[in-house]
DNA sequence: ATGAAAGCGCTAACAC
DNA sequence: GTGTTAGCGCTTTCAT
């Protein structure tokens, strides 16, 4: 048994590695390697005797060694897109819970994950696969970062890639079920008596997903019988802020709405804040619905009634699209209705 | 030049390697390595051709390999435990705003960031040097889960570690100036008006950071003059119900506070919803301080005044205990009033 | 079912 | 300042 790493009988090794581990389980070095791996290959017998050695030497596998050989990672990694000019690592709550069940998605499929928060150019960076850094690449942010999606887009990273939250349509997107969940919140209103239901959000091609749900909001209201109000438009970076002057320019109306949908639940929190600050009692005199499931809205003023998307699922969706590119993976992610308080009780 | 990776004249290489740029830039393949690693001692005009040809070919030093032969791995692994039994992503915003600002903070240093969240006996996992997966390890979370922390201690990783949240002083924690924190928020209080200041927080050896503020909380009011209290017990999984609950306690009292440092915001937060359940106005007939500078503050009602420590500082803080052991490394995060609104003006 | 041998692509020690 | 050489520790053929 030739063991190249080292002369025999020298003091002591640095590392313990699978050389040791094979001489002391009386077996030769690929034994280890197979037998530690869980090949079928190898005896039961053999198998415990190599992991007894193991656990013995404290030997673990060297995955520096074992990714070189292999040319695998078992590493995905999450690229959270922030705004430009901002902490990269402000990202709302609803970004950092889906970081979250991305990673415990990966775990569930035996990956590891490789996080990193970029929002300006300069500092973008998808270049994992050709660095033998990771098998796959999810990329999840605001879609209003124009600059890193072109950046995502003209890149082009060789390598399986998921998306949730882009702009565009290039065919690796997952999102909320965005219909379903406007439908959700606009017959939850429609079902509490409110009458005049307005839609909070900009609407326009690089907010397909406001898009989707004030799409959503119109076929719903139409079903119901009752009117869809143009958009009141929330732009600028703070959504809260939008808000809430959102809110204003509608209360200003002539026949202001009685309720409203608002497109996230950043814009419903601005909403809801006007609201309060302009004597409107919410839910009795005004509903609000919010979309994302943000914790934030469950210490709201009332605490505000949301579209959540099953966050676990959206994980999973964005990491099945990766490594089961085979299998038709879910591309839309269910929404659940999360009652809390800013809609008033069905009739 | 001799190319041990392949025979020359093959049709095709699966991989651009430092022998292909070596070869286009006509230097020798330890010269592109240099060059691209940014050696001193290679001429500017020489590591130009090598970029140079370097981008042509689309060549990127893979990372398995420069792993396997330096050793190291230029990668940071952080770990973030939850509480056992619960889904080990649905953490506080807190340690989410925490494990976003060491990612940043470990990028700053050239750093990547693996992530993993754990939160039950047999998922923890703490062996990233053996396994050769990272070169430092970050754990942070909640103090509660005493399974582990008390693994961590036991497994005691044989590398540099630093700890945010951990119950035990293992000599390295880095954590909020709490301290500071309490004397800012207690001050506050006093300036305002309010004479029965009480603490929310259970104060127990299992909870070393609201020891501390409770300490700090005692030592600011006895140089105010005023009585401190007996610490609401607030314990539970769920800190909104415990603070809720530890209001109600308080308001049944004979001679009840008429304002409340509470140990955290989750705590805080409970106590606002309660007091205004129970008809007390806030900021007016009660104040209440919070620590943590939770997002979910600003929506509150009233918003929560609060101890928000330097997020961008404790991730710093972290990683400099890990990759500058030699300098004496911050321990104590440096924290600020952030005045929202859930304290009434200063007298 | 197991062993022998061949590299994965790079960095670093050593020469010059 | 640059070239030569020797592995890092493993996985994976290919034999047997």
């Amino acid at each position: 048994m030739k063991r190249p790493n080292s002369a025999e009988g020298r003091v002591r090794r640095s590392r313990v590695t699978s050389f040791d581990v094979a001489e002391a389980a009386g077996v030769s070095q690929s034994t280890v390697s197979r037998a530690l791996a869980g090949s079928p290959s190898i005896t039961d017998e053999t198998r415990a005797r190599v992991e007894a050695a193991a656990a013995r030497l404290g030997y673990h596998v060297d995955a520096r060694a074992a990714r070189l050989r292999s040319g695998r990672t078992g590493t995905l990694a999450i690229v959270v897109v922030g705004r430009t000019g901002f902490d990269p690592t402000r990202v709302s709550g609803f970004h950092y819970a889906l970081l979250g069940s991305t990673c415990a998605a990966a775990a569930e499929c035996g990956y590891q994950s490789l996080v990193s928060f970029q929002s300006d150019p300069g500092e973008f960076g998808w270049n994992y696969f050709a660095q033998g850094q990771a098998d796959g690449l999810v990329v999840m942010g605001t879609s209003v970062n124009r600059a890193a999606w072109a950046d995502l887009l003209k890149t082009d990273p060789e390598g399986p890639v998921a998306v949730w939250g882009a702009p565009h349509d290039d065919g690796r997107w997952v999102r909320a079920d965005n219909a379903r969940g406007a439908q959700l919140a606009v017959e939850r209103l429609v079902n509490a008596g409110y009458r005049r239901i307005g839609f909070l959000g900009t609407v326009d091609s690089e907010h397909p997903q406001f898009a989707e749900r004030y799409q959503g909001y119109r076929e719903t209201l139409m079903h119901s019988g009752l009117p869809a109000i143009e958009p009141f438009d929330v732009s600028g970076a703070d959504r809260v802020a939008g808000g809430r002057e959102a809110i204003e320019r509608l209360l200003a109306l002539p026949e202001p709405p009685d309720a409203v949908f608002a497109a996230n639940d950043a814009i419903a929190l601005g909403a809801l804040e006007a609201l309060d600050r302009a004597g409107v009692r919410v839910p009795n005199d005004f509903g609000v619905v919010g979309f994302d499931g943000l914790a934030a809205g469950v210490h709201a003023h009332p605490p505000l009634t949301t579209i959540e998307p099953d966050f676990a699922e959206a994980g999973r969706a964005l990491v099945s699209r990766i490594f089961d590119p085979e299998g038709e993976p879910t591309r839309r992610v269910p929404v659940q209705l999360i009652e809390r308080g800013s809609v008033r009780p069905a009739r």
